[in-house]
This record gives C-alpha cells, sequence and structure tokens, in this order.
DNA sequence: CTGTTAGCGCATTCAG
DNA sequence: CTGAATGCGCTAACAG
C-alpha cells in the first residue's frame, strides 16, 4: 500500500506547532534577524545568504505571523474600509480599483459594513482601530463626533470617499452631492422639461443630492416635485414601486432617480405601462454602473468614475505610508474633487 | 460643525504614544489582568472593581491593541473571506449574511479578491494565513494543490461555499452546479423547448453549469446548442452582446444565460430587436438576485438562496470557534446542500 | 476574585 | 553585511 511520499518539512521544527523565524534562522543555518532581513529587505543581505534563507522557507513551510510583525514594527500593513454595504453596490467599482492598489503593495483589507448607520460605522470604527490598521477609507464625510474624534486621534491616514466636505478628517476624495443635484435639476430644466417626479431610497447622499434637485427647481420656479422614498437598498422592485405611487398621483414627464438601479426598475414599470420613453416619460438614473453602461438607449444618468475615486485613494494612503516620519502626524488636507458627467441618452 | 472643546483624556498617559493596558490599570488601580479580564470576562470580575477599570478605559480613550492580544492568545478574532470579484456580485447577499453573523460575535473581516484566478488564490492564502485568521471562507471548490496544501495545514476552519465536492478542505455549504445544469437541461426540455442558445462569462462555475446543460441535452438527443463565452465580469452588455452572436448563426426559441445579469442584457437586447419574450425567445437566467426578482415577468431563473449560506457558513465557523480544545483540530466534513428552486415565470 | 510571572513572534537598535 | 539584546502589548497559567 504506497501511499504518496508527503514531501513533509526537513526539519519539523516544534512538532505539532507552528514554524517561526527561528526554526528557519536554524535551518538556514543563521540569525532569526537575518531571515527577517531577508525576507523584507532583500537588498541588504548577501545573495548567497538570502538563498540560503529562502531554502529554509520553503523547507519548513514558513508563514511569517503579521501579528507578531506588527506588533513590534508598528506597522500592520492593513487598511480598512468601511461601506454602508455590498448589496449591488456603486461602491463595487471604487472597491475593487483600491483594493487592487493597496494589494500591489503588500497591504490588505479589513471590511466593515455601516448599513448607512453612523451608530454601527462608529462600533465598527472603535474595532477597527483595535487591529491597528496603517490607513482607513470610509464612504461618506458625514460621521458621528465619536467617529470624528477618534479617527482624528488615531495618528494614521484617513480617506474620506464618494463625497465632499471642507472639513475632512484628513484627505478627502469625491465629488459634491449637492453639485450633482444643482446641474441635474437645471440640465433638465433646459432640456425644457417642467413637470418633475423624483424617485429615491433613503440613502442619505442620495437624499442630499434629491433635496438639492428640489431646491434648485424651486429656485427655477419650477412646481414642486412628486417625491417617493424607498426604503434601501435600491433594488428593481423599487423602482416600480417608485414609479408607481408617482403615477398615482401625478403625470410627470420626467423621472429623476437616485441611483440606476431604481432607475431600471422605473423603466421596467414604465414598459409595462406601455410608456414609451423618453417620449411619454424620460428617466434620469445616476451611478452609470459598468454593468448598465450604454443598455438603455434612453436612460440618461449622473456618471460618477469609481475607479478613479479607488484608485486615487490607494495612492493618496501609499503615499502617506511612504512618507518617512510616520511619527510626525501629517494631515495634508488633500481635497480631490473627481466631479461627475451628466450623460444625456434622449434626443427629446 | 462647530469645533466643540474636546474633552481630553483625564490621564494622558505616555504624551503622544497610544494608550495601554498598563495605562488603564494604573488609573483604575488595579493590575493589568485585571483591566484584561474586565474588557474580555467581565463575569471574573467584582462589578465594582469592573466599573473602575471601565471609568479608566473611557477616561484614557484606551483602545486594545488586537495585535498583541492576537499574538499572545493565539486567537486573531480574525475570519478570511476570499471571493472572485465584489463587482455586481452574485454573492453580495451571503457575504452580508456571512459578516453579520461574525460580525455580532465580535469577529472582523479581511477581505480579498481573486479575480476567478487560482494563482491569485494562492497568494491571497499564504498572506491572508500570515494574519493568523480564526477561519477562512473560499468561494468555490476547486483550487490549486498549494492552496489545499496550505489551508489542510493551517489548524483553523476552513469553508468552501457555492459549490459542493466530496473531497472538501474541510466544510462545504453550497449546492452542485452540475446538479443545476442538468435540472434546467430537463426542465426546458419538459417545457418543449428544442433549439438552445447558451450564454456565459468565463466563471468556472457558470461554464460547469453550462457544460451540463450540454450534457444533458446531448443525452435527451437535443441538437448542439449555440454557445457564446464571454469575458467575465457579466455585465448586461456582455448579455446583449452575447444573443447577438447567437442569432447572427441561428434561430433559437430559448436562451440559457449563466447569471441573471447576462440574462438581462439578453432581454435589453431581445427587446431592441422586437422580438417578444418568452414567445418568440425564451430565456432562463441564474441567481434570482434579490434587486431582479419579479420585475421581468418573462424571465425564469435559478433561485439561489445566497444568505442561507451566508448564515450557515458563519454558524458552522462559530461552532467551531466554541469547540473547546482548540489544540485537538477537527475535520467535521461538514457538508450542506443548500439546493436550489427552478423559478419558471413563463406561461409557454 | 485578583495579582505575578513569563513569553507569544517579530523588528528596532545597536554592536561587531 | 550579520548578530545579540530588548521590548512591542497583551494574555495563559498559575499563585495567592
Amino acid at each position: 500500500m504506497t501511499k504518496r511520499i508527503e514531501r513533509e518539512p526537513a526539519v519539523p521544527a516544534n512538532p505539532g506547532e507552528s514554524v517561526t523565524l527561528i526554526d528557519v534562522a536554524r535551518v538556514a543555518g543563521v540569525a532569526p534577524m537575518t531571515v527577517s532581513r531577508a525576507l523584507h529587505r532583500p537588498e541588504l543581505v548577501r545573495s548567497d545568504t538570502q538563498k540560503k534563507v529562502l531554502d529554509a522557507v520553503r523547507a519548513t513551510g514558513y508563514v511569517p505571523n503579521m501579528l507578531a510583525g506588527g506588533l513590534a514594527s508598528n506597522r500592520s500593513k492593513l487598511v480598512a474600509i468601511l461601506l454602508p454595504t455590498i448589496a449591488n453596490s456603486i461602491f463595487a467599482d471604487t472597491v475593487q480599483s483600491l483594493m487592487d492598489g493597496l494589494t500591489s503593495s503588500g497591504y490588505q483589507t479589513l471590511l466593515g459594513l455601516t448599513a448607512y448607520s453612523t451608530a454601527r460605522e462608529e462600533a465598527l470604527v472603535e474595532a477597527i482601530l483595535g487591529r491597528r490598521p496603517d490607513g482607513i477609507v470610509l464612504a461618506g464625510t458625514r460621521h458621528s463626533d465619536a467617529t470624528v474624534d477618534r479617527l482624528s486621534k488615531a495618528k494614521i491616514p484617513v480617506v474620506e470617499i464618494w463625497d465632499l466636505t471642507d472639513t475632512p478628517i484628513d484627505m478627502v476624495i469625491g465629488f459634491s452631492h449637492e453639485q450633482v443635484g444643482t446641474e441635474v435639476a437645471r440640465h433638465l430644466f433646459d432640456k425644457g422639461y417642467r413637470k418633475f417626479g423624483i424617485v429615491s431610497v433613503d440613502d442619505p447622499r442620495g437624499l442630499r443630492r434629491c433635496e438639492s434637485i428640489k431646491s434648485e427647481l424651486a429656485r427655477l420656479g419650477v412646481a414642486e416635485p412628486a417625491f417617493e422614498v424607498l426604503p434601501a437598498p435600491a433594488t428593481l422592485q423599487a423602482g416600480r414601486e417608485g414609479l408607481g405611487r408617482i403615477l398615482a398621483a401625478s403625470t410627470p414627464d420626467i423621472i429623476v432617480c437616485s441611483s440606476d438601479t431604481l432607475a431600471q426598475g422605473v423603466l421596467a414599470e414604465a414598459a409595462s405601462r406601455r410608456l414609451s420613453v423618453p417620449h411619454e416619460l424620460a428617466v434620469m438614473g445616476f451611478g452609470d454602473l459598468s454593468t448598465a453602461a450604454h443598455v438603455y438607449p434612453a436612460l440618461s444618468t449622473v456618471r460618477i468614475d469609481g475607479i478613479t475615486i479607488g484608485a486615487k485613494a490607494a495612492e493618496a494612503l501609499l503615499a502617506r505610508f511612504a512618507a518617512v516620519p510616520r511619527s510626525e502626524v501629517v494631515r495634508t488636507q488633500v481635497k480631490i474633487d473627481t466631479g461627475f458627467t451628466i450623460i444625456d441618452r434622449q434626443s427629446t
């Protein structure tokens, strides 16, 4: 009965226990410190020593313990990301590009989901700071006082994304939701629409865009829009429901939605009611997710470049990490407006 | 927000440095170990001592260092999750419920994105094991030998989800993609369809479902389906493109898609070609995401209960964590088939 | 119920 | 270029 011969580690070290730097050092015939250097700063080690160490690493199956490393060096190589949710997330592109940037520099990602609750965010921030992350990325700029306080005192870079503020905790990369609302309103007004309906979920940033639309419309002398708010998360079904409610009470010529998903639901409902879009009813979304782009010729929207937001956030963090005197806490007040683009796909 | 007067910690501890357990102990007038206990095992501490400690924690602004705690206790309270991607992810529900379950027990989540690459998965597993997570969840059951080896030797629970296998690394919770394919094929055959088209992205599990459909159709004596594979990730645009290609060469009466997103793209393309669904062309998807559910009356699909998968995975992990002798590594061979449901929304 | 001792595995800091 | 001593902050194990 020949069992396949398993290549067991040449030197089993502490039987049953995990392999440590010391075990590797013993096998390689060098000091532990040399193993550490060979692994993290190979340029400081002669190449034959380097080779001995790498061989020993392979032979022992050593996996560095980053808890110990982080504790000793005070650098965890961990970045925390706090998002409201990942369900059909408008943040997917951003997270992907952010993680790509961080991963390729050896950083790992701790994920926290806040469900749009500042209380939950506060608890998560506290818990996560216990991991001593080297940096933290938050969606949004509205936080509880306690969160702001904790984050300000934590001596790590903080990036707030997908929004803008004049008083960032540290760095902020995003765009103005108020400006989105204002420009959407003006754009549609200029195109001649006068009877507005608005469908939103109760995401705080989405609501701010909606409020901004309403203010601008009021300023332009347009009648108060029909406004329906549905519970998050945005689903196609919520969009259908929203349009249904609006049509029960009014006959708008344009429906503005707080997200593309909602807008797609509105389109589905319009189709089932045999309303021709955009002729009888025009629809505007928000997000221009890559999954939806260019599919519904009648769907105008606001394009947000989530990839750039993620990439710039990664870049900003990495720049800070590289800055030499980590003790010297810098709050650079980086503020990047990534802007947005109104995409008009309606030929009214 | 007006700048409020910040309540500085009553006892600034080591000026500039971070507050440690020792600082808290000093302020509370107890031993460090008592602080640790008050925080983690309050039932072992007299309630007045407990109160002194909590006051001191608040006064100092202490945040426990979990790197140190993890190192000392050999329990990191970290669970790693490896997914292919989070873009319009079919895994969103699963991740959400998994994280809900873990978070409420004080576990935090390390996220890794593999992009459907086993090589990348291998690198991530190695890096992540360096954090000494208490458990790890992987999407899928197909991994490189090195990954399986590392994971088997790591003395932590491993849960493979969204698939099934007879040789799990440890625990597996999901359903059989082959079975999905077989049953979809039979279902559609029974409904009378004979001219099949299949649109998929090159996600390995999606492809396995498609292959299984093809085998079953062959077995049933149906003509070879038109088969179009597009690069991941699944987008509406990819669905449109896929249907376009298929119609260029054949005239199927049913299109089976590897995901709902793709199916929605197919529906969009069908609509733009004025094909009536399901009369002229029926469409079947996969996933039945909550965002899409019940919106396209003509879209049949396969419903997967991602929430249950996530919840059971969390439950399985927590059960293992609670098992007393952590040294005693158990590989329970938990194997849960969460099944799936074919949803027929076509009245052909 | 509380305190003491010891050390988790590694990197910093110096010395050679 | 390599090595030895020291401690990061915390908790296990035991003693009181």
